[in-house]
RNA sequence: GGCGGCAUAGCCAAGUGGUAAGGCAGAGGUCUGCAAAACCUCUAUUCCCCAGUUCAAAUCUGGGUGCCGCCUCCA
C-alpha cells in the first residue's frame, strides 16, 4: 500500500504500527448546517481509504469526531459562533441544532454509501478530558493564562512548522477579512486551549473549569479524542487540505507536547471540490446538498461515481454538465453489471484473480480510484473471464467502490400504471401488425409521457419505468 | 507578501523516462418498419509556452504564462 504523506510531501509505503489494527483518525463535520457535496467529497474518499485498507488485509479502527461545540468564524460570517448562529436562524437551542445536523450528516453519508466510522465521538462529551489534558500541558509549561484564556505557547514547541513547512515570519496575520489580531498573544500563532472570555458574550455552551466558566478551543477535541480512543501514536490522520496550516499544525503541537512522542505517522489530506466561483462553500454559489441533488432527480451514488473518477489529491470541478455525464456513465455501468446478476457461481478462474490483483493494485497506488474503475470496465469487456468470474469480481470491487452495482432500483409501480401501459402497448402492437406506423409512433409517445420506456424484442415489447 | 497545488481530445479524467488508459459526447456498422437497447469499429503524431538534459520527455531541469487553494477554528 502506497500513500501520499503530507508530512514528507511524498508517496510512501504504508507500514502500520500494528498490521492487525490500523488506527485511523478522521476529522468530522461541524454540525451547524447541512454538509454540502464538497464536504462529502472528502468523506467519500476517506471511506475509500478505510475500505481499501480492509480489502488489502489491514483491519481498521476508525474514529471520527463531531464538532458540536461553538466555533467562531465561518466561510463568510462576521465572527459569530456558528452553532449559535444556526440556532438563532432556526429558533432552536444549540443542542437541538447539533443533534439535528449530526443526524442529517449521517443520513447523507448513508445515501452516499459512506460507512459510519466504528467510533463517533461528540466534542461536547469529552469536556473532563480536555480539562485534564490542558492541566497536563500547563504542568509541563506549554501554556500561559492571559485575559481569561489559556493559550498554547508555540515557542515551546520547536517543531511547530513540521507539517506546514511554513516560515512563521512570512505568514500574514489576520489576513482574512473580518479576522482581528488577538493582542494578548505572545506569538501570533499561539492558540487558545480554553476560553473563559470570548469576544462574544452570547456563547451558549459553557462548562466549569479550573480557569473559570467557559468552553474549549477547537483543536483540543481532535487531539483528546484521538488519544482517548486510539492511543498515543496513530497510523493515519485524515482531513481537508485547509486544515494543514492551522488545525493539524496545532493538533501536533499540543499532542506531542503532551505525550513527548511523535504522534501521527501518515497525514492524509483531501483536496477541494470547486464550483464556478472557486472553492465550494456554504455562503457563496448554490448551496449544494445531497438532498438538493436528490430533489432534482440525481441519484446520490451517481455523485459518488463522479467523485471516484478523479483523484482525492486533485481539485475537482463541479458542474451540472459534468454531473449529467456521470449520471449517464453510472447508469450504463450499472446496467452492464446487472446483466451478470443471475450468473451461476463457480470457482474463480486464474484470469479473474488477475483482474482482482489489478483492482487492488490501483487502490494500493495511493487510492487511484479512477484506475480501479477502469479495471471494472476491463472486466465487463473481457472475453476470457466467465460470467461467474464477472459477477464475483463486481461483488468484490463494489465492496470498496460501494456503488450498488448489483442492486436493482427499487421502483414502485402501481397497478393502475401497469394496466394503462399494458393497454397502450397492446394497441401499439396491433397498429404495428397493421403497418400503421404513424399510430404506433404516436402510441409510443403516449407511453413515454407516462415516464415509461419501451423496447421491442423478438419476444415482444418490454417496458420499464424510469 | 509567503506557502502549496494544478495545466493531457468537444467535456471529465488516468498516466511521472520507453513511444498517449477509461468514461461522456460524436461518427460508422450489426440489429430494427423507425426507434431504443445491446454489441463491434473509429475519434489527441501529441500532452499550456520557450529553452535544456537524454538514445528516448506529457513525464526530469530552468524560465515564462494561466488557473485554484491556504495564511486563527471551512472538508
Amino acid at each position: 500500500m502506497k500513500l501520499y504523506n503530507s508530512l514528507s510531501r511524498s508517496i510512501e509505503t504504508f507500514e502500520p504500527i500494528n498490521p492487525e489494527c490500523v488506527t485511523l483518525y478522521t476529522c468530522g463535520p461541524t454540525v451547524y448546517n447541512f454538509a454540502h457535496i464538497g464536504n462529502l467529497r472528502t468523506y467519500i474518499h476517506e471511506d475509500i481509504l478505510e475500505k481499501s485498507l480492509t480489502a488489502l488485509g489491514f483491519p481498521v479502527k476508525r474514529v471520527m469526531n463531531i464538532t458540536d461545540v461553538g466555533h467562531l468564524e465561518s466561510d463568510a460570517d462576521d465572527g459569530e459562533d456558528k452553532m449559535l448562529k444556526g440556532a438563532l436562524r432556526e429558533n432552536k437551542t444549540v443542542w437541538q441544532i447539533a443533534e439535528q445536523y449530526t443526524e442529517a450528516f449521517f443520513e447523507d453519508c448513508k445515501r452516499l454509501n459512506i460507512q459510519k466510522p466504528g467510533i463517533v465521538a461528540k466534542a461536547t462529551d469529552q469536556i473532563e478530558d480536555y480539562i485534564a489534558f490542558i492541566q497536563t500541558l500547563e504542568t509541563k509549561g506549554f501554556t500561559y493564562f492571559v485575559n481569561g484564556n489559556v493559550y498554547f505557547d508555540i515557542s515551546k514547541f520547536p517543531e511547530y512548522t513540521k507539517l506546514s513547512k511554513m516560515n512563521l515570519d512570512d505568514l500574514k496575520i489576520a489576513h482574512r477579512e473580518g479576522v482581528e489580531q488577538d493582542t494578548f498573544k505572545k506569538n501570533p500563532q499561539d492558540f487558545v486551549l480554553w476560553f473563559t472570555k470570548s469576544k462574544f458574550d452570547n456563547q451558549a455552551m459553557k462548562w466549569d473549569s479550573p480557569w473559570g466558566i467557559g468552553y474549549p478551543g477547537w483543536h483540543i477535541e481532535c487531539s483528546v479524542i484521538a488519544l482517548k480512543f486510539l492511543g498515543e501514536q496513530i497510523d493515519i490522520h485524515c482531513g481537508g487540505v485547509d486544515h494543514i496550516l492551522v488545525h493539524h499544525t496545532n493538533e501536533i503541537a499540543q499532542t506531542e507536547s503532551y505525550t513527548g512522542k511523535s504522534w501521527v505517522n501518515y497525514w492524509w489530506h483531501a483536496e477541494f471540490l470547486q464550483d464556478n466561483t472557486g472553492k465550494m462553500s456554504k455562503s457563496k454559489g448554490e448551496f449544494l446538498t445531497v438532498s438538493l441533488l436528490a430533489s432534482k432527480g440525481y441519484n446520490p451514488l451517481a455523485y459518488r461515481y463522479y467523485v471516484l473518477n478523479s483523484h482525492y489529491r486533485k481539485q475537482l470541478a463541479f458542474s451540472y454538465d459534468n454531473l449529467d455525464m456521470a449520471v449517464t456513465a453510472y447508469d450504463k455501468l450499472k446496467k452492464r453489471c446487472l446483466a451478470y446478476k443471475q450468473s451461476d457461481l463457480s470457482p474463480l478462474t486464474e484470469v479473474a484473480s488477475g483482474y482482482q490483483n489489478k483492482f487492488l493494485g490501483a487502490l494500493a497506488d495511493d487510492l487511484n480510484t479512477a484506475n480501479a474503475i477502469t479495471v471494472l470496465y476491463d472486466v465487463l469487456k473481457s472475453t476470457d473471464a466467465t460470467a461467474s468470474d464477472k459477477l464475483q469480481l463486481i461483488l468484490s470491487f463494489d465492496r470498496v467502490l460501494s456503488l450498488d452495482l448489483l442492486k436493482d432500483a427499487a421502483v414502485v409501480i402501481d397497478a393502475d400504471l401497469t394496466e394503462q401501459v399494458e393497454k397502450l402497448i397492446a394497441q401499439r402492437t396491433e397498429a404495428k401488425s397493421g403497418k400503421d406506423f404513424a399510430k404506433a409512433d404516436a402510441l409510443r409517445e403516449a407511453i413515454k409521457s407516462l415516464g415509461v420506456t419501451i423496447k421491442d424484442t423478438p419476444q415482444g415489447t418490454t417496458w420499464s419505468h424510469e
